[in-house]
DNA sequence: CGTAGTGTTGAATTGAATCAAGTGTCGTGG
DNA sequence: CCACGACACTTGATTCAATTCAACACTACG
């Protein structure tokens, strides 16, 4: 947002070179009891089917640092590359800034969810990661992952799935952008972040939108306007009720409906 | 499309039969001989670092079958997910199918590039892929390849590095399509191809197409006839040259600034 | 040579963008 | 605690890029 958030990011300290013990200030005293084996993510984040010592093992590697506030980055596009990360609490977004300045947002991503895995290949983000609430997330430095999952199958394995979601998801998206209406995206992307709730024990029909009109139009390819609009007209078809940042889901059937149905087919 | 076709994959080939207009149609000579060992691609497909005693290990693990003609399908939406394919020659096409019967295209590989690893964490495959010309592959289990990257760090870090690459092509198609104009996706589409072919030692700047204008429309979110008409404008405006799927870049720096420059801001 | 698939081109239509006021909400400092 | 200002959001009028509909041309191949 301010100017003065993203001057905090820089001296708070998230880039590799600011580990924990830094001379700036410790720890939140009950950070450090958090580990992977007792997060309540633990089932649906990258520990899933490794055993108590195994987790250990990660743990090890996983930073875990202060809470980030609103609008703090993770990283900027063109960073150098060398940690994925985990979210623990809050919601974050990606975004892409062209030439002429004008942002796109490229993904959302909630608890449970890992971000930075566009930069593995390249070695640099090829976007840049930003909080949206205060939030806070596991570090995981990707070479160390490396090392790891070499001496345990199950965290590669899981790793690969992890990445292979990524990339079925992106393929959804694509699928969304290239042939669905404005309703379709916006039902579709409702429906998406509802089941993404449910998965991390929240309300799948009831929810807090954490990102701006605005973005959820550049992720969709929209305007804000459209994505006002839409949102209005799936009220006033009593599917949804919108209050601000918070969204009412009254019929999931029918927004599936919305999404499934080609408008140029007759019903 | 029909039925015979996924047959023809069956029959027995006389190898190769040099199709006109096909700059990937051609084939090793005997097929016997074929092992990443001794494959032109090796440098830019899964093997990239292994050791030669390494790489023989990965030969043992994939299979090599008979050439691909147009039309047949390595795999179906839904379909149990047990094998990623990496295309040796020729080009293939993934789509999906809406309820509606409408198809989208999501993808197109050319040689060296990895097939299927959007089912990597569902197991199921979530499109379809479809050879577009003469094709040939190699077929490389999946639970195999994770054993073997158990053994092999450099394979691990290889096929990290490929998913990786894979998400962060799936995110800056997300934002060509989220944000761009029919002209801009249509230049940025034909600079992408002109790097994959250079990529595989083909020329960057006359290429044959191996997608109809309906595929090409498909994937980039806009009707075929838009295609037509923007490869048009493009010609008219002596970026490139048209005839037919042949297409010459005439300009890739005025390509690249047509892409680049948002439509919205006086140039 | 004829047919089916593929591609081009033109005219009319339309969904979403753009432009333009507005109102609502929230955090901040007086 | 309230008033201010900055964002965030809504709503309406108009415009425009791309789609749709339609007709026709080309090519490839049995």
């Amino acid at each position: 947002m301010t100017g003065s958030q993203s001057k905090a990011m820089a001296t708070e300290g998230l880039m590799p070179e600011f580990r924990s013990g830094s001379a700036l200030g410790e720890n939140c005293r009950n950070q450090a009891e958090i580990s992977c084996g007792n997060c309540r993510l633990s089932e649906l984040c990258l520990p899933i089917g490794l055993k108590k010592s195994e987790i250990h093992q990660l743990d090890n590697i996983i930073e875990r640092n202060r809470p980030l506030h609103k609008g703090d980055h993770l990283y900027r596009q063109n960073d150098a590359f060398s940690t994925v990360f985990a979210v623990r609490s809050g919601s974050f977004k990606t975004y892409v800034l062209t030439d002429s300045g004008v942002g796109r947002v490229t993904g959302f991503y909630l608890p449970g969810e890992i971000i930075g895995m566009d930069g593995i290949a390249s070695h640099r983000y090829n976007c840049s990661a930003q909080s949206l609430e205060h939030s806070s997330i596991c570090e995981i430095p990707f070479s160390q992952l490396e090392d790891l999952s070499q001496q345990l199958p199950v965290l590669q394995h899981q790793f690969f799935a992890m990445m292979g979601s990524e990339i079925a998801k992106d393929h959804q998206v694509h699928t969304l952008l290239s042939s669905y209406s404005a309703e379709q995206r916006i039902a579709s992307f409702l429906l998406g972040l509802s089941a993404r709730y449910a998965r991390v024990s929240l309300s799948a029909t009831r929810f807090v939108l954490p990102m701006r009109r605005g973005d959820i139009g550049e992720y969709l390819g929209l305007t804000l306007e459209t994505v006002s609009r839409v949102l209005g007209l799936l009220q006033r078809k009593e599917l949804i009720v919108v209050s601000n940042r918070e969204i009412t889901l009254l019929d999931l059937a029918a927004l599936r409906m919305v999404v499934e149905t080609d408008p140029s087919q007759p019903v």
